[in-house]
DNA sequence: TCTGGGGTCCTAGGACCC
DNA sequence: TCTGGGGTCCTAGGACCC
């Protein structure tokens, strides 16, 4: 085990030629506040936090100088400034983050295309093919970390191991500015002495839930009988744990995850009464919402509202629909629906949401395929493999393979496209 | 100290069908 | 007349992640 980090300096012995650990997670150094560093020089080295300058705003990040004032992201920005009181406060700039994220992910895939982008600034990447070209992981993670600086100005660090969660816990230990490559053969070592906070699903609750039947370490969580820890934290959260604890993580690096819900949500400065006001926002929300199922080209079979009072308590209703939609109207008139119906009277409203559940291709329910249970279940593997292959513009048109051999030959005379691979353009929409 | 906004996944109960 | 069990879908809530 080893890591070195950006000044070249050893930390310990590198295995620079290990080539067991080909998976590689790649995260941004303090990624939005670092890149406001690049139009703010002047700020550097000086306590920077982004996030919006509201009563009940939150960090979004936060400079390695104001975290050593106890300031994290997600942290309520009233904390936040108490405990750094003299931290220069920058508004964000998604669109600029998201920039700066497509540059990033394009310079990784010139490594390998099985690059899987986890956030705007992590991404996996399966570098076991690469390696010829490009040498052992070491060298992979030390050359994309060096073209991200010269070409963005910005800081990545890279875990590297024989999994996908080794690797990311790899990474957060090289950070700041680092590598950290562990070898298959040193994975048990590597994670035995973690906390159990550091297992992918272990939150507060489930914490909790493990101390209590005596576990600390992820060797603790790794040494539990199956038994006991399916007691405590249920079937499905303790086969995972129990693996991930023992360093199993069958994952592949995928690079296509279609995605299964839209949503926007608000909280309000101010908690509201005001009901017109509300359905105005709605309608708003909607509207945010089925912009990006017509871009997406999906239509929603589900409309689900959140509704958070002023005591932080939350409600969802979620209605399935009888017509698949992407409009906005319609989604607002659903979600009026289940707003007007819910037991809100009299309470001050904190923040609302609109999502978009069940997503359907477009194109799949333009030819009524949507309602045929069988080809559709069939169509979700077949969908990602394409999606896999062709990018996401091809999901569209996969709604063509969603049919079983009669549906197929049913549509076909009429203007039903052909199977793939030869995929036609998908059709126009207004 | 008081909790954003974007998501995913799991659980559990009830309806409904066979 | 009273009561199965399996499977799927829908809904609500909650934990978790970045």
């Amino acid at each position: 085990m080893s890591k070195q980090d950006g000044t070249g300096r050893q930390v310990t012995e590198t295995p620079t030629g290990d080539t067991s650990a080909s998976i590689l997670h790649l995260d941004m150094d303090a990624f939005f506040a670092s890149v406001e560093l690049l139009s703010r020089p002047e700020l550097r080295g000086k306590p920077v936090i982004v996030g919006h300058r509201g009563a009940r705003s939150v960090v979004t990040a936060a400079t390695y100088e104001a975290r050593r004032y106890g300031v994290n992201s997600a942290m309520p920005m009233s904390i936040a400034l108490r405990r750094c009181p003299n931290a220069i406060v920058l508004e964000p700039r998604y669109e600029r983050y998201q920039e700066v994220s497509r540059a990033v992910m394009a310079i990784l895939g010139d490594v390998t295309p099985l690059v899987e982008p986890l956030s705007i600034d992590e991404a996996f990447l399966d570098v076991s093919g690469a390696r010829a070209l490009f040498g052992p992981p070491y060298d992979i993670a030390q050359s994309l970390r060096a073209r991200i600086t010269h070409e963005t100005g910005l800081v990545a660090s890279v875990g590297a191991a024989a999994t996908k969660f080794v690797a990311k816990l790899a990474s957060s230990r090289a950070k700041p500015d680092g590598v950290l490559v562990v070898p298959e053969a040193e994975t048990a070592a590597f994670l035995r002495p973690q906390p159990i906070s550091a297992l992918w699903g272990v939150g507060a609750a489930v914490a909790e839930r493990l101390e209590r039947i005596g576990a600390r370490t992820v060797g603790d969580v790794a040494d539990l009988p199956l038994a006991a820890l399916d007691a405590a934290v249920g079937a499905a959260t303790a086969g995972k744990l129990h693996e991930l604890a023992n360093g199993i993580d069958p994952r592949a690096v995928t690079p296509t995850r279609l995605e299964k819900s839209i949503g926007h949500e608000m909280t309000f400065e101010t908690d509201l009464h005001d009901r017109a006001a509300l359905d105005r926002e709605l309608l708003r929300l909607a509207d945010l919402v089925a912009r990006r199922l017509r871009r997406g080209g999906w239509v929603a079979r589900t409309v689900a509202i959140k509704v958070r009072f002023g005591d932080f308590t939350t409600l969802t209703r979620s209605q399935t629909i009888a017509e698949p939609t992407e409009v906005a109207q319609r989604i607002a008139t659903e979600a009026r629906a289940l707003f007007a119906a819910a037991p809100t009277q009299g309470r001050g409203i904190r923040l609302i949401g609109v999502r978009a559940e069940n997503l359907l291709p477009t194109g799949a329910v333009a030819r009524g395929l949507w309602d045929d249970d069988e080809s559709w279940r069939e169509a979700e593997g077949t969908m990602d493999a394409l999606a896999e292959r062709f990018g996401r513009g091809a999901v569209q048109r996969a709604s063509l393979l969603s049919t079983t051999p009669r549906r197929r030959s049913a549509l076909s005379g009429q203007d039903a496209p052909p199977a793939s691979p030869e995929l036609p353009e998908p059709p126009a929409r207004a």
